[in-house]
DNA sequence: TCTCCTACCGCATACTTATGCTATTGTACA
DNA sequence: TGTACAATAGCATAAGTATGCGGTAGGAGA
C-alpha cells in the first residue's frame, strides 16, 4: 500500500485527487489539507510515502512547505501540482527538493503512473516541464567562457571591479598608481564594449570573465 | 509517417532499433549510420523529424555529433541513447541540445511511447536519468529566493542599472526624476548592504536578484 | 633592428555617483 | 485614526569615474 499525503487549498480539486488516488489498487490516501503549515508534523505522524503539493497556496506556498518538510526528512517523495508550468516555480521547487513537478491538467491515467515512477525513484514531469527543465539546464553558461582577450592583469583589475572596489582601493590592492589603474579599465572598457564600471562588472559576470 | 534516423556504432543495436520503429504504426527509419562524422548533411538530405544518436561512438562521440547538428539546425529532435546513465555526459548531451536522453535498456514499447513524446515536443528521460538532472539542478548556486525585501520599483531601477544605465537614463527610462532615481538607489544600497553601482549590480547578479 | 603589445605612469576636465538632509503624497494595516 | 512605508522630489557637496591627451620600459617576434 503507497500511503499518500495531499495539500491542496481548493476543496474540490482535493476531493478529486483524493477520490482518483484512494480508488486506485495499492494506493491509500492518509490525510488530505488545504494548507502546508503544519507539513512537517503531518507528515511525522502520517508517514505517507508521497506528498503531492499544490504550489499556488494562500499563506505558505507549497514551496515553502517542501523546504520546511526537507528540513527534517529527506525520503518522502514530493510532487508538485501547479495549474501554470512558470519558469521560476519549477526552478524554486526542484530547488527546495521536489521529486517531480506536475500539471493539474494532467490526465488521471498518467497521474497514476506518475505516482508509480516517483514511488519507484523516477522524478516525473510534464513534457513541457521537463522541455523546460533541460532548456534551463542548456542556457547554464559553460564553464569555458569567451575572454574578450584581457590579459591577465586586466583581468586581475575587473576581478577586483567585480568584488566592489574603487580605483583607489584596486591601486592599494595591486599595488599600482591610480593612473595606471585608469590604463587598465580604459583597455578593458575598450575589449568589453562597455563605458562604465558597473557595464563592466554586469558583462564579467554575464559571460564569466572573472 | 515520422521520420526517424539512427547513429550507432553497434551493427546489431542499429538493426534491432531499424526494425522497431520501422515495423511500428506511423514511423519511417529514412537512414542508419554507424558514425556521425557526417551527420549535418545525412540530416539536410534526408529529413528526418527525430534523430537516435547514440552517445558512445568512436570517432566523433554522440554529444560532438550533436553540437555539428545544431550548428545548423535547431528543429529536429535528438534523442540521446546511452548504456551508462553518468553524470557528466547527460550535462553534456542536453548542453549540446539533445531534447531527451535513453537508456539503451528502456523495453521497446516505452521507446516508442518516448519517441512520440519527443515528436511533440517533450524532452523524454528514464526516471533514473530525470533524477540525475533534478539533483544537477539542485546543486545549481543557489538564487533561492533572497530579494532583500526590494520593493517592485527598487528591483526595476536595479534591472536598468544591471543593464548599464546611469542615473540619468534611468530616470529617463522610467518618467521620474534624477532625485528620484538617487532616493531609490539609497534604499536599495541600504537594503542590498552595499555602497557603489556596481558592487549592487553584482550583487544583484550573484544572487539572481534580477 | 624595429615594431607591436603589455604594463606602467601622469595631468586635466567634465561628468556621474554617493550621501547628507528634508518633505509631500498615497496606500495599507492595526 | 494614527502609524508605517513606498514612491515621489529637491538641494548641496564631496568623492569617484570616464576619457581626452601625453609619456617610459621591457619582452616577443617579424
Amino acid at each position: 500500500m503507497i500511503k499518500v499525503l495531499i495539500y491542496d487549498d481548493v476543496q474540490e480539486l482535493r476531493e478529486t485527487l483524493e477520490l482518483l488516488v484512494s480508488t486506485t489498487e495499492g494506493f491509500e490516501v492518509v490525510g488530505t489539507f488545504d494548507n502546508c503549515e503544519t507539513a512537517p508534523t503531518d507528515i511525522a505522524v502520517l508517514q505517507p510515502d508521497i506528498v503531492l503539493m499544490d504550489i499556488d497556496m494562500p499563506g505558505l506556498t507549497g514551496i515553502e512547505g517542501v523546504k520546511n518538510i526537507r528540513v527534517k526528512n529527506q525520503d518522502v517523495k514530493i510532487l508538485m501540482l501547479t495549474v501554470f508550468d512558470d519558469n521560476k516555480n519549477v526552478f524554486e521547487a526542484i530547488k527546495a527538493g521536489a521529486n517531480g513537478y506536475l500539471l493539474k491538467k494532467t490526465n488521471p491515467t498518467r497521474l497514476i503512473e506518475y505516482l508509480h515512477e516517483v514511488y519507484e525513484g523516477g522524478a516525473p514531469m510534464n513534457a513541457s516541464i521537463a522541455t523546460q527543465v533541460l532548456k534551463m539546464f542548456a542556457s547554464i553558461p559553460s564553464p569555458a567562457g569567451s575572454n574578450f582577450n584581457l590579459s591577465e592583469r586586466e583581468k586581475e583589475v575587473l576581478q577586483l571591479l567585480v568584488d566592489g572596489n574603487s580605483y583607489k582601493m584596486v591601486a592599494a590592492e595591486m599595488d599600482i598608481s591610480i593612473d595606471t589603474v585608469r590604463s587598465h579599465i580604459r583597455n578593458i572598457y575598450d575589449k568589453l564594449h562597455v563605458n562604465s564600471k558597473s557595464e563592466a562588472v554586469a558583462k564579467a559576470l554575464k559571460h564569466k570573465i572573472v
